[in-house]
RNA sequence: GCCGACGUGGUGGAAUUGGUAGACACACUAGCUUGAGGGGCUAGCGCCGCAAGGCGUGUCGGUUCGAAUCCGACCGUCGGCACCA
């Protein structure tokens, strides 16, 4: 053993002991419990950031832990290696995407191996391989097959200056952000997954995960959104019926039919049927729904615009009292949920109520609170009462309470025929199609004869060609004749190819269970039943929602067609925090962002307080930049932090330690490589403290009953340490907090005189100790050190220690004495001191009855082992 | 706007079940060691105060013998909002 630390050639020696024993590499084993440990795999961006070394980081000291304690753990590693950032790079560099694309995960897979985790790499996977993507494609078929994939039309961001479809993302401030042109919405046929076939079961599963967050299940049932309601349709008036041409009802969705006697107006989207026929005779309507249509299609957006609307100059029926009601067009009206139409009602909506205010609309209550408090017409008006209690006003149904109200009216509707209770979902099919290059081609082909015509299983997979190269403007594969030309595979007449892609969450939906079986012939295979389903995922909390709601969707669809045999994927969820940093950006003329990484950044305060942010530019000089805030670390906003640095440094030891001691995992970090140091500093320490230990000789075998006090402690502390590191790591999944009583132990350590043979004896157990429960955290280091300890069986194959009862005994309990709530004294008691002798000893501490002087003790509140409070 | 979370010293954070606020670190200050390097060691370090003591966990209010923790309102920050992944 060397006196001082060098952390590259531990980590050499310690990776290369790993390589040749392939000491990750796992099979089936039927007679050993499994552990599947998981962490999302990583878009090949280029280089790893300090989010990514976090995930993993988790992932691998809770492999190396469940590995520890006996498991047979799997821990896979891949490449989500489609997608939008490789498109990018091919436009700005000229690269096509394929070479981009590999080049990353090269570089990235080396960062990945230069930090030491315990990846079994014999199953890696790249979602960009066609030996993957084919069963993307094969289960699509069997989607189309079933009704579960369906073609219709949805609406894309449109670059007219590109004449390019734009991910949300790219739309800036309405513009596009290459061309800066305003960006319109437009119709195309699309591809469909039907997600809200499953939305109860995706909601029902949720109430089983005991393994996830609360806050992840809570937004996905949100996300789902399941409301209870009624369907109501209003007869068209007559000159809705002459518009549209014959009779006719618009249907709305409401949760509150109670309230139908308060509708004022009726507000539907601007694609609604009879909002385009109106606007065919007005030229303001035409106006107002070509100003609708270029608004975003995103929903931040669309809820944050300022409610507009105008009346169509038509009118329906109220189906109780026959009441015409305007019809109005309404920006925040959405096409895609429900029927496209809301019933205003002004008086018990906020969202009617503010616009019914903006237009001038009547206000009509038709609910009282149940203790009368709000009743009819406030004046002015100043809020919705959006509240259950007592119908008024609503005809025959008056004096109802509200869920009352709702059944009778339902029923009454039904009755009519205008009108049905019914459930609606928020949750919306998922869109797959992608009007983009470097994705998986979906498996179609369109004929003129036959229409549409499903790729056959055997022409699988429609490969992507890899050579081409985007340049901004539409789907190169659409002009790829040599791609979209064929042959109908039914009559063998010209065809051409589906030239869109699928949604890159289409390859992140079922990438876990190819880990298991990466080299099977069929889609899976029985392997995924040993290792499935995931008994820990790690992600980012940024995945709560759309990642995890597919996945779960993808395998339910999966089971149905008998291919796995569970419903659920992940058992356990960890959802890490995200890394953030700052963002910079600069807008040039164009309207075009540019971000710049905060390492390139040089702020300084002027006179007046302000910062400025500068950069130097290669093409534009010296720039000032706009600090935008933080947010979390990706390649769009340019503030990833490489851990390569760190690691030439300080080692991969260092790197994880401090990321894992920075804080808890799932809580939000804001980067800073300050403290980087004290994990540094603490390695070394260790090292220091083992090389002495070891230069003093072997110690004699420990005889725990002939320890002295203070040896007794030390033990009591080694062990006290470890099951409290037990604890943080296999439960409470607190890494911090393991780290910093490792930290004390070895303080601990480090103030302990082992001037005696057992004294020694009671060093190498608590050193043994402190290596192998930080092993899991700093494997490098822990390798050697274990070695140095005198062990001959390398730490990879130790098992996981477990607290020795006696070890962790106490004589006396330290007690806190508060008088009124505020700490007035510290006594110890002997542990086995009763109540009234806790009692006694506290009422009879010099402090405590200078506090209490001749004050009456009202009470004395005793909580056993821990704090007296004398109340007076 | 809606959904979810978070807010504690100069900084990262600890306080696990309502029971000592600030563990463990970083930074900083002083001293020692000098091998003069991003080395090591010792001590100090929430705020006010000479002290006794008082105040203190985003803000305001409440429950309790006792609140960072529970409840209500507000402010701020972060994530998601269906084509970033």
């Amino acid at each position: 053993m060397h006196e001082s630390y060098d952390p590259a050639a531990v980590e050499r020696a310690a990776q290369q002991y790993w390589d040749e024993r392939r000491a990750f590499e796992v099979r089936e084993d039927p007679a050993r419990t499994k552990f599947y440990c998981l962490s999302m795999l990583p878009y090949p961006s280029g280089k790893l950031h300090m989010g990514h070394v976090r995930n993993y980081t988790i992932g691998d000291v809770l492999a190396r832990f469940l590995r520890m304690q006996g498991h047979n753990v799997l821990q896979p590693m891949g490449w989500d290696a489609f997608g939008l950032p490789a498109e990018n790079a091919a436009t700005a560099n000229g690269v096509a995407p394929a070479k981009w694309t590999r080049e990353n995960i090269a570089h990235m897979r080396a960062q990945l191996k230069s930090l030491g985790f315990a990846i079994d790499w014999s199953r890696e996977i790249a979602s960009c391989d066609p030996a993957y993507y084919r069963w993307n494609q094969w289960l699509f078929l069997r989607m189309l097959e079933k009704g579960l994939a369906y073609r219709k039309t949805g609406v894309v961001n449109w670059d007219p200056a590109d004449q390019t479809v734009l991910a949300n993302e790219q739309v800036i401030e309405g513009r596009g952000w290459r061309t800066g042109a305003l960006v319109e919405k437009r119709e195309i046929p699309m591809y469909y997954l039907n997600i809200t076939r499953y939305a109860d079961e995706l909601l029902e599963g949720l109430d089983a995960l005991s393994g996830w967050p609360e806050r992840v299940r809570v937004m996905q049932v949100n996300w789902i959104g399941r409301s209870e309601g009624c369907e109501i349709a209003f007869p068209y008036a007559a000159d809705t019926a002459a518009v549209a041409g014959s009779a006719g009802v618009v249907k709305v969705f409401t949760t509150r039919a109670d309230t139908l006697f308060g509708a004022t107006f009726l507000a539907v989207a601007a694609e609604h049927p009879l909002a385009l026929a109106a606007a065919r005779s007005d030229a303001r309507l035409a106006a107002f729904i070509e100003e609708c249509r270029r608004g975003s299609i995103i929903e931040a957006e669309v809820a944050t615009q300022a409610k507009k609307g105008m009346p169509a100059g038509l009118h329906v029926l109220h189906p109780f009292t026959g009441k015409p009601l305007p019809i109005w067009v309404a920006n925040y009206v959405l096409m895609a949920y429900g029927e496209g139409a809301v019933m205003g009602v002004p008086a018990h909506d906020e969202r009617d109520f503010e616009f019914a205010l903006g237009h001038g609309l009547p206000v009509a209550t038709v609910v009282r609170s149940p203790d009368g408090s709000y009743e009819q017409v406030q004046s002015p008006w100043i809020a919705a009462y959006g509240e259950y209690g007592v119908t008024v006003n609503s005809g025959e149904f008056s004096g109802l309470a509200s869920k009352a109200a709702m059944e009778t009216i339902a029923t009454a509707l039904e009755l009519k025929g205008l009108g049905r209770k019914r459930v609606q979902y928020r949750l919306r099919d998922w869109g797959i199609s992608r009007q983009r290059y470097w994705g998986c081609p979906i498996p179609v082909v369109h004929c003129a004869a036959c229409g549409v015509v499903p790729v056959p299983d055997d022409q699988l997979p429609v490969l992507l060609p890899e050579d081409l190269v985007p340049d901004g403007s539409g789907n190169p594969l659409a002009k790829s004749p040599a791609f979209y030309e064929c042959e109908c595979p039914r009559c063998a007449g010209p065809a051409r190819r589906e030239t869109d892609t699928m949604d890159t969450f289409v390859d992140s939906s079922w990438y876990f269970l190819r880990y298991a079986c990466p080299d099977a012939a069929s889609m899976v295979d029985g392997r995924v039943e040993y290792w499935l389903p995931v008994d820990q995922y790690i992600g980012g909390i940024e995945h709560a929602i759309l990642h995890l709601l597919y996945a779960r969707f993808w395998i339910k669809v999966m089971r149905d067609l008998s291919l796995v045999s569970f419903g659920e994927p992940f058992s356990n969820l960890l959802t890490q925090g995200m890394v953030l940093n700052h963002v910079y950006s600069y807008q040039s003329d164009t309207g075009r962002k540019r971000y710049f990484n905060p390492a390139e950044v040089d702020t300084r305060r002027v006179a007046d307080g302000r910062e400025i942010n500068e950069v130097v530019t290669q093409d534009l000089g010296t720039i000032q930049v706009t600090h935008e805030g933080l947010g979390k670390m990706s390649k769009m906003s340019n503030n990833g932090v490489d851990p390569e640095g760190l690691v030439a440094r300080f080692g991969a030891d260092t790197a994880r330690l401090f990321i894992m001691f920075a804080s808890p995992p799932e809580q939000t970090l804001e980067w800073s490589d300050e403290g980087v140091q004290g994990a540094w500093r603490f390695i070394r320490r260790l090292w220091t403290a083992v090389y002495e230990h070891v230069a003093a000789g072997t110690p004699p075998p420990l005889e725990p009953h002939s320890l002295t006090p203070s040896q007794r402690e030390l033990r009591r502390l080694a062990h006290q340490t470890l099951a409290k590191a037990t604890d943080d790591i296999g439960r409470r999944r607190n890494f911090n907090t393991a780290i910093a009583a490792v930290m004390e132990l070895l303080n601990a350590v480090q103030r302990f005189p082992a001037a005696t043979p057992q004294g020694c004896a009671v060093r190498q157990e608590a050193l043994a100790l402190a290596v192998l429960m930080l092993s899991p955290i700093t494997p490098h280091v822990c390798h050697v050190l274990w070695l140095a300890l005198g062990h001959t069986q390398p730490l990879i194959d130790e098992r996981w220690p477990v607290p020795e009862s006696e070890a962790l005994v106490q004589e006396t309990h330290a007690i806190v004495v508060q008088v009124n709530g505020k700490l007035r004294a510290h006594i110890s008691v002997p542990a086995s001191a009763d109540e009234a002798a806790v009692r006694a000893a506290a009422l009879a501490h010099d402090n405590v009855r200078k506090f209490v002087a001749d004050r009456p003790v009202r009470r004395v509140v005793v909580v056993p082992g821990k704090l007296v409070n004398v109340v007076i």
